[in-house]
DNA sequence: TGCGATTTTGAGAGCGCTCTCACAATCATA
DNA sequence: TATGATTGTGAGAGCGCTCTCAAAATCGCA
């Protein structure tokens, strides 16, 4: 296949309802051999230009298309990326991280002329079918796996075992031999929290994400790493594990009160935004008394009151870039393993206290 | 295929790296022929109880995976279902409808041994892209269009034309010959409106979705509805569109005041707590001087200040029919075009006014 | 034990495409 | 014009499975 962008992508959609036709109805048609039609198809070079022209005129009349089973099983290829979104993921899917994800992955997968399957998995027994259906042959060229959460790595090693393409979004637990795409959770959360140690803050909470997760841990890494370089000594009592939900972050910032914190690095915006009105029943003000920084800036830490100071990942780019190495390690074959990670950015609000006057 | 439930689905993962086999292998291990192997894969009967159970431990031993292209090729049945999101739906991805589908989708086909190819369409050439590619045999068995845009009738028209069983999310402008699932928005709508006036409420206003969406003409619909059968005349004054953002809300929250709501029912959860910052900014109390009313349920609702009520509709049960409704007529082939619409429910918290002392 | 009915098994013809290899046609060069 | 290199085209063997049809094995019952 030398040219991925192929001529029915281009080509009209026909109106009227045709029967389905084949190579060989097409040759019959331009007179011309099944193989010089599959030349033509696949933009082979080698073809007379006007025979290719005359087959793409039939090809244009007729409303060809070639059968897609016919070509993976000829071919050993599918043009088919899998996605898979595991049982950690499903559970907090109301994330606007999953949407931005699979937008950026989605979009790439077009780009490159691949079709994208989504496998959520819900429960075991989904984890069971949906790895028999992945290591399947002649379904899939390759698989991304959103993970970085503990139960995940099972399946992670299943695939590596069964030797299909993979690349991991999020870092993995045991990332040996596996190409993974992440953003700098550790430097992302250290930024944040220098940021508050700079606004003079002293007693800086966090509220980390899950500790079964990565990004949780390595959130919670770069908030004692801040602390550490400043010469901050440690307090477990403003330390507490939040699960990545407003909830959780509402009961952790409650718990987090009686240790006095003037300033709180929660790991997610959501789990933010449960520490303010937490904070605010408390009959604290949100940046005077606590100081809040979240992470992911998603659409509301914009208009929340007051506007959250948070940490922006980017997450569609994550999903391109998870997308372009697969399709890299598909093309070129088993390569040592890469890890990309992502640069992140602060963006400064009111929550923080920095825009005070 | 006799059941849909595979042995391959109960069969514990090889560890080893096994190479590709073919029926073919199994079958001479086993000493039967490859028709044999291909009754046992497939449950099928007439296979005496020693020989399945001879090929099964060859299965087994080898860790066997049939090639789904060979199959879909012999069968012309590919197990996957499309699900296209359009133009419409990209940009509001950040909505917690998306992910509530696409959960109750992926879930349901999971069920039933179906793989789920997701296609974002974000421009007109994804467009042409993608259609191309969903018309082509050999890939999908069915298309779930996840529409009720006006731009997205030329798709639906296009899979009708090429045959190809389909069934609509959402209710599309023209559906003759089209199956889809809907909630009743029309009623939905009418409800929340007519819960406002038993409060009450004198000057209803509204922020309707794009009225290009038939769910933002529909939820009009209910509205007027609700205050012709109470005998309110009409004043445009207190109609206005938004877009089913934050922002949209907010700016058309503040176009309204100038006409004196004392109520407001928005077409979404996040228009009506856009509609909340400008009443708040307007030193404007929500419930007391204005009620409002969302749509949607969004997880924030409950924790908004003040909580939000609004309309909870079933969006994972909606994509559960959706994929019913179109593995029905895969496998019974084209029937009447079915309309199946789901019923909402009004969630009562603060911002109605309702739970006033 | 024999004969038809039933169940189990195998042979083989596709499904629609790709891709190698050989042959035919064209070209450049002497 | 002869010769070899190059380009264009076709024949045909798969890819790994399904499914029909017929043969073989088994059964029930007289």
């Amino acid at each position: 296949m030398q040219n991925h962008e192929m001529w029915w992508e281009r080509c009209q959609f026909q109106e009227q309802m045709v029967p389905d036709l084949t190579l060989e109805d097409i040759a019959r048609q331009a007179g011309v051999s099944r193989s010089t039609v599959s030349r033509v198809v696949n933009n082979f070079p080698n073809v007379s230009a006007d025979v290719r022209q005359r087959v793409l005129d039939v090809i244009q009349q007729t409303g060809y298309h070639p059968n897609a089973a016919a070509r993976t099983l000829a071919s050993q290829r599918s043009w088919t990326l899998g996605l898979v979104l595991p049982q950690s993921a499903h559970q907090i899917f109301t994330d606007p991280y999953y949407p931005h994800l699979m937008k950026g992955i989605a979009q790439t997968c077009n780009d490159h002329n691949f079709t994208l399957a989504l496998f959520l998995v819900g429960n075991e027994e989904d984890e069971r079918k949906i790895s028999a259906r992945i290591t399947r042959k002649g379904l899939l060229d390759g698989v991304l796996v959103q993970s970085g959460h503990h139960g995940d790595q099972q399946l992670i090693g299943r695939l590596v075992d069964a030797g299909i393409p993979q690349v991991v979004i999020g870092r993995p637990f045991r990332y040996d031999n596996v190409s993974y795409v992440d953003v700098d959770n550790v430097n992302a959360a250290f930024n944040a929290v220098t940021h508050l140690i700079r606004q003079g803050r002293q007693r800086i909470a966090t509220i980390s994400g899950l500790l079964q997760s990565t990004a949780g841990l390595d959130r919670k890494s770069g908030y004692l790493k801040a602390l550490g370089e400043r010469g901050y000594k440690l307090d477990e009592a403003l330390i507490i594990e939040g699960d990545f939900t407003e909830a959780g972050g509402y009961y952790a910032m409650q718990s987090l009160l009686p240790a006095h914190p003037d300033a709180v690095f929660a790991a997610s915006d959501v789990m933010a935004l449960g520490a303010m009105r937490a904070a605010r029943e408390a009959g604290l003000s949100v940046p005077d008394d606590l100081a809040v920084v979240g992470f992911d800036d998603i659409p509301i830490a914009a208009t929340s009151e007051p506007p959250l100071t948070t940490i922006r990942q980017p997450v569609s780019q994550t999903g391109i870039r998870a997308v372009e190495a697969l399709i890299d390690q598909i093309e070129n074959g088993i390569q040592p393993p890469r890890h990309i990670i992502m640069d992140t950015q602060l963006v400064i609000r009111d929550s923080c206290g920095a825009n005070r006057k």
